[in-house]
DNA sequence: GTGGTCTAGACCACA
DNA sequence: GTGGTCTAGACCACA
């Protein structure tokens, strides 16, 4: 269910905590649902627990998971701000590499249209994923 | 003509080699041309020369610095590998962008033909900035 | 009778501990009224018993209730402790506030005023809750 | 400069926040002031560095600090977020506390009024503090 | 068993 | 020197 890719450059607990905003805004966990155990998950993926906990800690703090001790972890109920902060999010995204785009002298509608054809084409030739 | 941003999340050798690449790609800097000394522009900026000598270093590995040691630094004559490099880079975060707008849920073609027009409208109210 | 709120940061048994202190303070529950034993009242709330446990020891302790081993818990007689205790509290919580008050800056007085306004406007409107 | 209380049941990285929080909306910090050295406070106050820095990495998150690697930790410029946040929490304290009042049968505004003549001798009677 | 706090100590990138 | 990450391990309150 989460993965850590040591090749990342990025640190662990901010691995863990992008798949389970993911797993949140898509719906993979729902509101009040439980997630693993400090002690579980670092067992699961073979690290520390206190990494585990800083990445529950963290979601906690931007208010995608509350924790009641002696119970657990439990995704949070309103995910309105998450998902506000989602669109924030690809919005300075898009302006940025519309910006990054100019520079560079790329089309960039051509490019995204570009890659959505090729997106329709995969799906269309292969079940997988 | 280099500007550091102590409330920026990046690291400051990273910010100064994106002015730098930034200037070359935009012609600001021509190739062939000398860059100010590891020491001069490190008094100018006030800041550590390791971080200077640090950002040439990488910017060196790029191919977009030459080094004649005893001489200084200078801009690469050769700027198709810095083209295509930025090509490719646009490409991925392009790709990357379209998979968050997906899952966020948001219309990314929209999106930027929306920021566009704004750009557009700026543009036509100040020749500046 | 006792409800519990999952969402809320103190331990469970503090929550149970302030309902019963209330309830026996407003005279809903008598001197000498007998309580729920710890396992109906366990089951009830479908929590752990050794968490009713903890309340109910924490407040004979506090001198609110009373234990007759083999029989059950009862409501103290004696509620001049508890009241004491009450109004000590508010003193130091005042304290305190008022402290704070002055360090952001507020009118803690006319805060205060327009509170009471406030609630005397909604009880006017409606008698519930 | 900042002080730990081992009694206090609260732990030692809260009261470390609480502190530094204090010392910002009250002044004693000014916006882009550094901070001690998460090194040098550890050992001010013989703590484990670990310690200092989640009290300042909350911080951070709360956008109270900003921390650039390498450099230090400082103050952030906008502190308006934390009087707002401060004149809540007096507000959200306030109420609460006129709730208990009532219930414990207490005259809040004549105590604050008590509390304030109180306060207003000791300043007449001796300079300190 | 569950989360929270803290220490001791290592290693890394950055300045 | 500065902050950031991570491990190993202890101890505590709570359920």
């Amino acid at each position: 269910m989460i993965y850590i890719d040591y090749r990342d450059k990025r640190p662990i607990y901010e691995q863990i905590m992008e798949q389970i905003e993911r797993l949140v805004s898509t719906g993979g966990l729902k509101p009040d649902e439980q997630l693993p155990s400090v002690r579980k998950l670092a067992m699961t993926l073979s690290i520390n627990p206190n990494t585990i906990a800083k990445a529950y800690t963290m979601l906690e703090q931007k208010g995608i998971l509350y924790s009641r001790p002696g119970l657990g972890n439990f995704v949070s109920a309103d995910l309105e701000g998450l998902r506000r902060q989602r669109c924030r999010q690809v919005e300075e995204k898009a302006a940025e590499l519309l910006r990054e785009a100019e520079e560079a002298g790329v089309d960039l509608m051509a490019l995204l249209t570009k890659l959505k054809e090729e997106e329709a084409t995969h799906d269309q030739g292969g079940r997988s994923q």
